[in-house]
DNA sequence: GCAATAGTGTCTTTTAGACATTATGTG
DNA sequence: CACATAATGTCTAAAAGACACTATTGC
């Protein structure tokens, strides 16, 4: 096969020998995860069952821009490094967490000023962990790390525009951080589209660094979205659960309750009986189940 | 309010002040897109509907790398330039096409080499046009720009992995283009997921550029699966549309047929009736509808 | 025994699929 | 009038929701 030559005359080897990159600027490319899990409240009565809560894990910054505000943890992608493996490294270092399940977000780059120090476009990530076995740790770039339960509640809604309130607290710390969402829908021509504003609640002190509010906010729909379509919730229970664990996943992520035997009617097709069973808990014990894999 | 210092003792004024920006080395980001529109096939007789098919824009290269090889139409995010306002200029720049709906797609960049020029970091984008009114034009990284229809289909399907063709054929210019995918449900620990596998099929002399293949397959799957559960579909045709004009869309897309009754009953939530109708098709004149901007 | 959860059976409502039938234009 | 599509009515099957009821544990 005649290798083909361009407009200067060159082989694709000979271009490439050749190439010089421009020495136009370039932005600086981040990745961010967004670190979900579902986790027990303290249990208030011996029989009851612990009520759970979905959290996610933010760093406290320790340098400017936004010193001492709570983040998102991520950092910069290495010029030959892979986006996810740079995700996964981030992770790792920031959290010692490792084999988690992982999903891009989206990518954020429409503000080029979203990032007071330079361009940055940034890549957010969802991860997704049983709430066992998690010892978060703090790395290089914050001083801690901490846990912050996620509540995002419909506070009116109209004909145009849907109103939410999407509040991160870490009640150790006795820290509340509120924003206000709006999502309206515009016409665009024909077709209406969501468009979504979000600014922080008047009440509330503390403020979550660069555009950090938007990501959750985004991440938190699509967690909702997706978990009804997808079997992704498997992911945010241990290897074995109970069926009512499951349950209590999918009623903390949507904040609707099911009715037990239409839930297991429902999940039915995904899961496989174990032989154990899980004691102790005050009550009759519960069969433990395990995800059958099937999508 | 006092305001916090760093540890070297700067206010934030001060350190943005003083920041230089690391001269580590920078990938290069780009954007992509994807234009689809669902186009009608020649009539074949008179008083018969026109058969749809799916189609995506490409671009042939005219430099290397990949000279002569048809690409996904795209391009560099300047330094001070949005994400989305990128697109929408390449999209006006290379095909003169403006006011489409555009969403992200995916960003890639876990091959560091997948631009054998530089590191590459890519944010692709899907946008959708009614066939109406379309005149794309080459711009100035394209020799040419032509229509590709677009096909997906099983051609294996076990318990373990579902095999595809993917291929973009252009009659006019005897072009076709294919790839085999394979989705395999791997164990990942407990959870299965789904590892897609791309390669050229033996017979397709045409390749795309880059990772291109990767790119449409994935947006063909995630085209199919939005048009489920969102409006999406109503960006794939004219303001005003007939019941049947929207069900091909649907039958295109998914490769699915369904009756008229029930998709009627199904999209009804969504359409209003306009006043006039569509005459002179050889049969029995058609309303046309709106779409109603339910979500 | 009591309280609390585990688990099952079944009735009703809603949604989705199948298909027959009538309506109305063009050539 | 033939043909092709438009549009509606209705029967059936499947999925989703509601709820009563029994079972089993820890204390």
């Amino acid at each position: 096969m005649k290798e083909r030559l361009n407009k200067d005359g060159l082989t694709e080897k000979e271009f490439l020998e050749r190439y010089k990159p421009g020495d136009y600027e370039r932005p600086s490319v981040t990745v961010d995860m967004l670190l979900f899990t579902v986790n027990n409240k303290p249990k208030t009565d011996y029989k009851k069952l612990a009520e759970k809560e979905l959290q996610i894990l933010l760093i406290k910054r320790k340098d400017h821009p936004y010193l001492g505000h709570w983040a998102i943890p991520g950092g910069f992608v290495d010029i030959d490094e892979g986006i996810s493996t740079a995700v996964y490294r981030e992770l790792k270092e920031e959290t010692n967490i490792e084999n988690v399940y992982m999903e891009q977000l989206c990518t954020w780059g429409d503000d080029v000023k979203r990032d007071p120090r330079m361009r940055v476009i940034s890549v957010s990530h969802m991860a997704l962990v049983p709430s066992d076995n998690l010892k978060p740790q703090a790395g290089d770039d914050a001083d801690e790390v901490a846990w912050f339960s996620v509540k995002k509640n419909v506070t009116k809604s109209t004909e145009t525009e849907i109103e939410y309130e999407v509040i991160l607290t870490n009640e150790e710390k006795d820290i509340t951080i509120g924003y206000k969402v709006i999502d309206k829908f515009v016409k665009n021509g024909v077709i209406k589209t969501i468009e979504t504003e979000i600014e922080p609640l008047l009440w509330s002190k503390d403020r979550l660094a660069f555009d950090h509010y938007k990501i959750i906010n985004l991440a938190i729909d699509r967690l909702r979205n997706k978990i009804e379509y997808t079997p992704i919730a498997f992911n945010l229970v241990p290897e074995k659960f109970t069926l009512t664990q499951l349950q209590q996943v999918y009623e903390t992520i949507l904040g609707i309750e099911f009715t037990p035997t239409n839930f297991r009617r429902k999940v039915s097709k995904y899961v496989i009986k174990d032989d154990e069973m899980l004691t102790g808990a005050g009550h009759r014990p519960a069969s433990l189940f395990r995800y059958n894999g099937c999508i």
